[in-house]
RNA sequence: GGCGCCUUGGCGGAGUGGCUACGCAGCGGCCUGCAAAGCCGUUUACACCGGUUCGAUUCCGGUAGGCGCCUCCA
């Protein structure tokens, strides 16, 4: 178990996790007003492969990404669409689980809904109306931000200088304009409602994240992370609510970076998206994977055809790097002749160790797949007892352990008999090429290798032999 | 206007007070029947101006440009 550092926002200095305690990170997910983009699946990532990561150095992790299915813009959503806005929200909270199901990288441990914490959240508000830090007026809640003496210090802002927006509907009900809403009373059009001590409502945004967070790790949990653009006011709400509460709430923040199109910041607002499931198809799981790791997770990250291609790219010289260097798999891991390091200094482990030493180090995915990249240069030079391994169980952590395998030819892989049928096909092609070429009759060779391409195959003739890859 | 971040070779993107990041692309070469894969090589990379230092891309100050948040937003 090594030390894992992280840069926390609210400090602004490199935090060490405590390996004694449990790692509860909450992050933030999704509002499902619409199908995600690739910016929303940054965070599902790098949360997802850093909690990953944390078992592996052997500390208990346990990460929860809320969904937050109450919002103005899934009724807004819902009434364009012609739905009621409780089938809507379902809806897109299942789009949005398939979506993030295809990258391959599993589940959070929990995944709270907004709409199954409504009786925490009346708790927490009733509380904080009983401590004074929040009030009713005209059937909503407002927090009274003056209240609590810590409002600012995430974002490093003054109270002054904030505003927290007029919201629909609020007009002269806040005592102060930086107040924000913990409860909404039942507007004209919104299909959705509880009952409450302040009458029929619904939550705001912002409360459903403090009550989740504290059901599902406690009051006092280790990490909280979610995007840069939710410092504020959204996690420094969350802060104020909780803490006013008496509720201790998280030791380290863990902000991502903006993925940005064109050089302007990705947004549904902005319109300038570009969807999961869209990247996915066209790009395949492992590219988009590989991509979001690409660069440091706090750096804005720039999306585009080009970098696209680029983490293709890479991906396909690791999945060159293992046809020609077979990791020996057995059931659930690499076998023990493919083991890396084991004694000590060798290449392979060293590597290895700086791999998972970048990772530690506030979880620098791009440094660590540079030291990846410089074992499979050095293995691909000489031979390297080992360093399949090691490539392997890097890319394991990082979630593109499948690139270990063979692709299929088939599009999606989704046939395994279709698959089979054409691997079959082209296995007789090949065999007629091989007596071409034992003929020196080149011309039938070459042309044995179009009809290949044709079925997605192409042959390359090494040392061992000729030998069918699927195409990239 | 306030707060914060950024400016690295053709592109993406790490990092460091003095040592090749890495990847992609192009070009040249090796290998190959031809290819592919792989390997080798590839012309002052660190916005600009000062300062600190034996030495700064790397620390400090300033200039210019860009981005994010300050209203919903991962």
């Amino acid at each position: 178990m090594r030390e894992v550092r992280i840069r926390d926002t609210l400090s602004g200095a490199v935090q060490t996790l405590d390996p004694d305690h449990e790692v509860g990170i909450y992050a933030c997910g999704p509002t499902v007003y619409s199908r995600i983009h690739i910016g929303n699946a940054r965070p599902f990532v790098v949360f997802s492969l850093f909690a990953r990561f944390l078992r592996s150095e052997g500390y208990k992790a346990r990460l929860v990404v809320n969904v937050t299915d109450i919002n103005d813009k899934i009724y807004a959503a819902a009434a364009r669409a012609g739905e009621g806005s409780a089938k809507f929200a379902e809806e897109m909270t299942a789009a949005y689980v398939a979506d993030t199901d295809r990258l391959g990288i599993g589940r959070p441990d929990a995944e709270p809904k907004a709409t199954e914490t409504v009786d925490g959240i009346i708790e927490l508000i009733a509380q904080l109306i009983d401590g004074g830090h929040a009030y009713e007026s005209g059937g909503d809640v407002y927090f009274r931000v003056r209240s609590f003496p810590g409002y600012g210090r995430l974002s490093n802002r003054r109270p002054e200088d904030m505003d927290q927006g007029e919201e629909a509907g609020s007009a002269g009900l806040k005592e102060e304009r930086l107040d924000f809403a913990l409860w909404k009373s039942t507007k004209e059009g919104e299909d959705t409602s509880w009952e409450s001590p302040w009458g029929p409502g619904r939550p705001a945004w912002h409360i459903e994240c403090s009550v989740m967070a504290e059901q599902e790790l406690g009051a006092s949990f280790a990490v909280h992370g979610g995007g840069s653009d939710l410092v504020f006011p959204h996690h420094e709400n969350e802060i104020a609510q909780s803490e006013s509460a008496g509720r201790p709430f998280a030791h380290v923040w863990m902000h991502n970076g903006m993925v940005d199109a064109g050089g302007e910041k990705m947004s549904k607002s902005e319109g300038n998206i570009f969807q999961l499931s869209e990247a996915l198809d066209r790009y395949g799981r492992e590219a988009v994977v590989a991509y979001l790791i690409s660069g440091h997770y706090r750096q804005p990250l720039a999306f585009g055809e080009l970098p696209m291609e680029e983490a293709e790219a890479r991906v396909e010289r690791l999945r060159n790097f293992f046809r020609g260097h077979p990791v020996g798999r057995v059931a659930g891991g690499v076998s023990p002749e493919q083991q890396p390091g084991g004694s000590g200094e060798t290449p392979p482990a060293t590597r290895l160790e700086a791999f998972k030493e970048a990772l530690a180090d506030d979880f620098n995915t791009p440094r660590a797949m540079a030291e990846m990249f410089e074992l499979v240069g050095e293995a691909n030079r000489d031979e390297v007892p080992g360093a399949a391994g090691a490539v392997a169980e890097m890319l394991e952590l990082v979630g593109l352990g499948t690139v270990t395998e063979e692709k299929s030819v088939v599009e999606g892989s989704a046939s395994p008999p279709a698959n089979s049928t054409l691997i079959a096909r082209a296995e007789v092609l090949k065999a007629e090429r091989d007596d071409a070429r034992a003929a020196k009759d080149f011309a039938r060779a070459d042309e044995i290798r179009d009809e290949l391409a044709a079925l997605g195959f192409e042959v390359r003739d090494s040392a061992d032999g000729p030998r069918l890859v699927p195409k990239s």
